[in-house]
RNA sequence: GAGCGCGUAGCUCAGUCGGUAGAGCAACGCACUUUUAAUGCGUGGGUCGCAGGUUCGAUUCCUGCCGCGCUCACCA
């Protein structure tokens, strides 16, 4: 920046700059004598003024809250929060560019459904005017893309988000994206495979390696184990809690309440139980009690009890389960699939059961969905499905510890504004009321 | 929803065993025409989250509230 090359308006502009303002300028790249790429400015043109200060450049903006609420300073001033959401960016593409090539379409599905259904979950009320209806946002999308396969959609993906009315932590935000991928003449066992695949290539295109770091460990997307629901509560008992389970143990409500009361009195684990409740659920409290905390490395959890299952189909040897399987990886949840009940007929007692939970007070039982049932009724080939969540794979791949710190706008509790102002009018407007109430 | 912690200048933080506050950077002014976070000199800037209580006196102690964080509960 010379007086003698941009005129004296310019070096008036010039020394009127402040720090964040946007400027235009033409010339020539040079280097310094340090060496450092610069450019030898010929004209400058002035194009938007910061009004206000930004954070000082050294430290950055750390406060928490501030980088949350006011995300646009947060990305100006800290250039490794930019990094985070550009390798979101490229975990959906990554997952778009694998699911095409293998003749997926993608497709969208209500986000506003007159039932909440696909999943267990508190959803949203919303209110739609002219037809005077309640609906809900929806906490699944995956009994409409199932019904597109009895369409003769044979493969069919979306990426959105879902809103679940539940509790915010590190690990949820009420609205968050997922993805859901269906695939017709296909089952767990073709997913799980598909799965590896798909998340090792993600984790490739993301960072050029299947590694990543994640509180403190180092997990590769390129290793999977694989551990049945069952095997893995034997593998991750306690040993204050006696000698490990067997098989036989899962079978019914009184084994199962056995090793309950084994886990009680070792007082290692408090897990909730209900003796009224299914076997299955309790074996799935269980299995969160005891095993859930191991799975750091990529886990493909298998075989689910029927009862915490109502979408998915049986084992044909073991009536009580199902070809369900979760992804676990680095302690997060990330993944559900199952093979997809197709039978009209199971659906119904499926959904009775699930009514009945409901009865007895399970508020996130899932709802009886005629029209899902018509749909089957017209015949939805076998097909296998699975959801992943965008949100938690992308804090696995770019080592973050919050899912607030892969959302560019987390819900935050908003800030009443101009509470201050607005007191201060308030006293000068109508100073005499106050004990109004 | 519960427990714990935090809230001081635009930002990052000190501090006051209770006597209404400081630093660095940022901003502003002047000088310098250059450095790769940080040139020099000077100036301005704070109802110490909000509201009560105790006290001669509260930013400091106590209570309540608000916001955020962590853990737990909840979360297929």
């Amino acid at each position: 920046m010379k007086l003698d090359f941009v005129g004296e308006k310019g070096f008036a502009l010039y020394k009127l700059l402040d720090l964040g303002d946007i400027i235009g300028v033409k010339g020539y790249l040079f280097r310094t004598r340090t060496n450092e790429l610069s450019i030898h400015v010929e004209e400058i043109h002035f194009l938007a003024k910061d009004l206000l200060p930004l954070p000082e450049k050294w430290h950055g903006l750390q406060d928490v809250e501030l980088r949350y609420r006011q995300r646009y300073v947060d990305l100006v001033m800290n250039e490794d929060v930019r990094k985070v959401f550009v390798a979101r960016s490229k975990v959906v593409s990554a997952i778009r560019r694998f699911l095409d090539s293998r003749g997926f379409i993608e497709v969208e599905t209500p986000m506003m459904q007159p039932l909440a259904g696909g999943a267990a979950a508190r959803p949203f009320t919303t209110h739609h005017n002219t037809l005077d209806i309640d609906l809900y946002l929806r906490i699944a999308p995956e009994l409409y893309l199932k019904r597109l396969t009895v369409g003769g959609l044979d493969r069919v993906y979306e990426i959105n988000r879902n809103f679940r009315n539940e509790g915010i932590s590190t690990q949820h935000n009420p609205e968050f994206t997922m993805l859901e991928f269906y695939q017709a003449y296909a089952d767990y066992r073709v997913l799980m495979d598909l799965t590896e695949e798909l998340l090792a290539q993600v984790a490739r295109d993301v960072n050029g390696t299947t590694k990543t770091t994640f509180n403190g460990h180092e997990i590769d997307f390129g290793d999977w184990q694989r551990l049945s629901m069952r095997e893995a509560i034997i593998k991750y008992w306690p040993g204050a809690a006696g000698a490990k389970p067997h098989m036989s143990d899962f079978v019914d409500a009184k084994t199962v309440g056995a090793l309950v009361k084994r886990l009680h009195d070792a007082k290692i684990h408090n897990m909730p139980y209900d003796p009224a409740e299914p076997a299955g659920k309790t074996i799935a409290a269980m299995f969160e009690a005891v095993a859930e905390e191991h799975l750091i490395q990529p886990t493909i959890l298998y075989d689910f009890p029927v009862a915490i299952s109502p979408l998915s189909k049986n084992k044909p040897d073991e009536p009580d389960w199902v070809e369900r399987f979760e992804l676990f990886v680095g302690g997060l949840e990330i993944g559900n699939a199952f093979s997809e009940l197709n039978d009209p007929e199971e659906q119904r007692r499926r959904f009775e059961q699930q009514l009945n939970e409901k009865e007895r007070g399970d508020e996130e039982a899932h709802a009886m969905d005629e029209d899902y049932i018509r749909a089957l009724s017209y015949g939805m080939p076998p097909a296998g499905g699975e959801g992943i969540g965008i949100d938690r794979l992308t804090m696995l791949l770019t080592g973050s510890r919050s899912i607030r710190d892969v959302i560019l706008f987390p819900l935050l509790r908003p800030l009443q504004p101009g509470e201050i102002d607005a007191a201060d009018s308030e006293e000068e407007a109508a100073p005499s009321t106050p004990n109004d109430k």
